[in-house]
DNA sequence: GAGGTTATCTGACTAAAGTCAGACGTTGTG
DNA sequence: CACAACGTCTGACTTTAGTCAGATAACCTC
């Protein structure tokens, strides 16, 4: 869709012109503006480091060093040494850092509030609506899918949490059986935002079989961030990994109190099954084959 | 509703991180990004002068004077006295400057269009509309209405797209009669967003009656415009303005064929009365007591 | 046509942002 | 335990951005 981008570049341009300037709440506090939006990157989290900061804000690592100097300086924060590895260092405000933090959200919010305010109730509501959206699906758009080593610490927060929500949603609840051991062959692709993962799918050879089929496995997409195709993409990724290795039939298995899951598998073309495995939480089996080239960025 | 505000302010994280490197496709053409952002915004307008590049751009006079004559070095701009106003100089762009515009296009096209690859021709379709929504609000919201004189060209230009509008939406086309004579007491709002036009609303004494009624005369909302609240808003400022020169009634007349402004009269609280005119285009007349107190900013 | 205003420009700055090389200690690997 | 890789820091820059005080010419008003 061309239009997307003509919209998407006509917002931009609004944006900068008018929202934008919710970045001026940044000014005029004494502190340069990269000082202010370090200051205020650093208590927007729980604790961080030297390293994500400047990861999260694109910065040369010189710069930012110089800037926790001199926020430091002002006794806004402190650096220790991270116990888990002595190169980094954790930083977090300080009693009067969390004063000045508060000092910018509040600005910001003034500014924010100050924006939407000629608008009445019914189209803030829209406003928002829209913003959600918009939110959304280019937050969606942005992640970036990886593989990962099985036991790579993104992977298990992602299958634990994919475990907690199976817990909480079949009816008998669910045991994943035992600590976490690494199946042999198996692929752990995760999606990130932020550095938390907020999908994951699990591709491994289906065991004593033929050599032509993969399996699916935990399929999961964060809440926050269902409704934006993620899903789709992420079993597209898998879909395409799998052709990639050889294999020309991919299976998995489900649960049926898992809707959402059910008709994502159906749009994507797969077709019910009978059992082929003995997984005692599954109740449903699909499968597709892998014939046709499809794309997946 | 506090929590537009906190969507609001969400967005904004989302954006500088996700859309604004959009910004970036300024970068790496061996000019600075001021001058790219200038060189963008001269490309953009048909002729534009220093001033409204200063203005647009919210930048100091010096500053803009240097780059432009760094622009000018590199062959790209040319520059020329106003014929109209020889203080002003005209700005526009080389043959060269026409192909590095050209260049700056393409490049923030394709990273737009890069950013919305991932996602499915659906989901594009629902990014657009909402980004659409959220401009159009954005926009209106951050609209300033203001009092202009009676002759202002900004006025003027409002109501000659007005009579344009009625001309083409009357059976019998519209013939406002005679060249614009500004008529004594009469005041003229607009709205406007980069110096034109796009709403106004006209408010003048009843003549030949009691003192205490007011009459609206001239609403129009630019077609683009519409549907953000701007007439309501526009309307609001109108009746404050007649409250605090001690009227208090308004009333206005339309035509039937106007059925948006019949609608938003009596969203507005407008009642029908009968002819109180001999307007030959007027086949509707409201009125609305100022009694209570209402806010608008 | 005198006097104030407006638009643009230059000179002379300061502050902020960003870059790069190298030092130093810590950690993981073979 | 040697060695490469990593994370952070300092020093020594360069480039950009932005500011302010005039100078100059054109315009507007009375």
């Amino acid at each position: 869709m061309s239009t997307t981008i003509a919209v998407l570049r006509g917002f931009n341009r609004t944006y900068t012109q008018r929202i934008g300037v919710l970045d001026e709440s940044f000014l005029g506090t004494g502190r340069a503006l990269a000082v202010s939006r370090l200051l205020f990157e650093i208590g927007s989290r729980h604790h961080t480091t030297v390293r994500d900061l400047r990861e999260q804000l694109g910065l040369d690592s010189g710069h930012v060093a110089r800037m926790l100097r001199s926020l430091e300086g002002e006794g806004l924060v402190e650096t220790a040494p991270d116990p888990d590895d002595g190169r980094r260092r954790l930083v977090r405000l300080t009693q009067d850092g969390r004063k000045a933090w508060r000092e910018l959200d509040e600005r910001s919010e003034a500014l924010a509030a100050q924006l939407v305010d000629p608008l009445t109730t019914r189209q803030q509501e829209r406003l928002a609506e829209a913003l959600a959206t918009a939110d959304l699906l280019v937050r969606a758009a942005t992640v970036q899918l990886r593989e990962v080593a099985p036991g790579d610490p993104v992977a298990r927060e992602a299958t634990a949490r994919y475990f907690d929500e199976l817990d909480e949603r079949f009816p008998a609840g669910f045991d994943p059986g035992g600590p976490e051991e690494p199946q042999p062959g198996t692929t752990s692709v995760v999606a990130t935002s932020d550095g938390r993962p907020v999908a994951h799918g699990g591709l491994r050879p289906l065991p004593d079989l033929d050599h032509v089929t993969a399996e699916v496995k935990r399929m999961w997409v964060d809440p926050g961030w269902r409704g934006a195709g993620l899903g789709a993409r992420m079993l597209r990724h898998l879909e395409a990994l799998a052709r990639d290795r050889g294999f020309t039939r991919v299976v998995l298995d489900t649960n049926d109190s898992l809707l959402e899951a059910i008709a994502l598998y159906e749009r994507a073309g797969y077709r019910r099954i009978g059992r082929y495995n003995d997984n005692p939480y599954a109740r449903a089996w699909f499968e597709k084959g892998l014939g046709q080239i499809q794309t997946e960025g």
